[in-house]
DNA sequence: GGTAGATGTAAGTAAGTACTTACTTCGCCC
DNA sequence: GGGCGAAGTAAGTACTTACTTACATCTACC
């Protein structure tokens, strides 16, 4: 196997372990065996742990780097379309949180374990977010669209029910025994409610404050998740470890 | 000193490690030097370095373990008042999570680790917040109050919202470079949102949809955040070691 | 005062664990 | 085919770390 082949592999699957196990939990034996390499590949590719940890960290930070994080609602964000820039917001961080389930676990663990690059990835990542997403807050309460509350405010309620919901998901609640529902409905519910939450009384976005459809939510507790291809990418031995004696 | 003060002086050092830390980032040590106990003191008391974990974790899931989650708005509940309810669920969590952020950090660190005990909270704590704050929206919904959505996720909205809040306080966000406002006016806002969210237009649950003073916001921005005391007792050695050549 | 039992420690030990070294094998160009 | 560089490995090395052991000290009770 070519080199850069190689060490593409290995970042994978070492991924996949320190997402599982953060960074002092893995270690560099596995990650070779993970990979079907000795551990000596392991250490011509990456001088250090840390080094391929970091390498880690910067492709998935990198990817985010030059992208405007509201670029897939720019569109709606031009016409002024509220519950399209809210949903498409909230639809496309679900949908990246379900097809990278990893990365948000291992930004938490290096927020855990203090990493530098899960601080830049904030500082890069989320200030924009804000930034953004406050800018056109105000835009719509000059418009008269919104109340006037602090946007900031606003950004962390929307952003908290999105991310708390694909925390839960990905984290805690895996088997969803407490809420069962695709994203595309996690999505409008959640637009929903937060722009009802700020709408102007005095004013119409269009016609009459957003409301979903009355019995949304049972036509969702029914309803089968659409992500079909759960990725389950563990073909990879499944009998792992357990605290000796 | 006594035994079961000493045991109780480890297991409080050794939570702030953990916390920091993580379980396998922790060494046993480190335990001992912070306590000021040699290593084999700590194995006198706690069987293994397990135990330990496990004994913290019991210990503050337990005094989760029998209270209510509602308890401190039972009377707001009886009297259907929904903003006492919301904001004061808001504010008791994130006041307790800012009196306490080592449970927190232990409990994510456990979530991630898979351990056993962060299940058991989740379990035993939060499904009874889901349970109880989902009952009484189901109430509120009889009662023409709140529109007719899954209760499920009007729960998961709102503890997203102030999770995430302190989520960002107390890992990410230390500064409040994004925002900086005291925890009653988060739980006011947070609370607020959320009612306009949800409130059924044909209804009152008093005069008109809850609204929040114009200027709250501004007025936050100034306010200063009233925890003094930023505990950072990181008296030990803060040279660790760097990976070596 | 003496002794039992609890509190405490210094100095281990065995099992990890990051990283190295010295070596082999493979593919490719001349 | 032979030489050369890259891909690969087995077997270390030096250090960490959970846990132990053998021994000291202190306190209470007679």
């Amino acid at each position: 196997m070519a080199g850069d082949e190689r060490r593409l592999q290995i970042l994978r699957v070492a991924m996949r372990l320190f997402s599982q196990r953060g960074f002092r939990g893995t270690i560099t034996k596995e990650i070779a065996k993970a990979a079907g390499v000795s551990e000596a590949m392991v250490f011509r590719h990456f001088a250090t742990k840390e080094e391929l940890y970091s390498a880690i960290l910067d492709q998935k930070a990198c990817l985010h780097d030059d992208m405007d994080p509201l670029q897939n609602v720019a569109q709606a964000i031009e016409r002024k379309d509220d519950r399209a820039v809210f949903e498409g917001i909230a639809l496309g961080a679900l949908t990246q949180h379900d097809c990278d389930p990893e990365f948000q676990r291992l930004l938490l663990h290096s927020a855990l374990e203090q990493h530098e690059l899960a601080q830049m990835f904030w500082e890069k990542f989320v200030r924009r977010v804000y930034r953004a997403l406050g800018d056109y807050i105000r835009v719509r309460q000059r418009d008269g669209a919104i109340v006037e509350v602090e946007p900031a405010v606003v950004v962390r309620a929307f952003i908290g029910m999105v991310m708390h919901h694909s925390l839960n998901n990905n984290l805690w609640d895996q088997k969803r025994k407490l809420l069962k529902i695709s994203n595309e409905v996690a999505a409008r519910e959640f637009a929903g409610i937060l722009l009802n939450g700020v709408a102007a009384n005095d004013e119409g976005t269009s016609k009459s404050p957003v409301r979903t459809i009355k019995s949304a939510a049972s036509k969702a507790r029914t309803k089968v998740q659409s992500n079909g291809a759960r990725r389950t990418t563990v073909t990879e031995k499944s009998n792992r470890k357990r605290p000796r004696k």
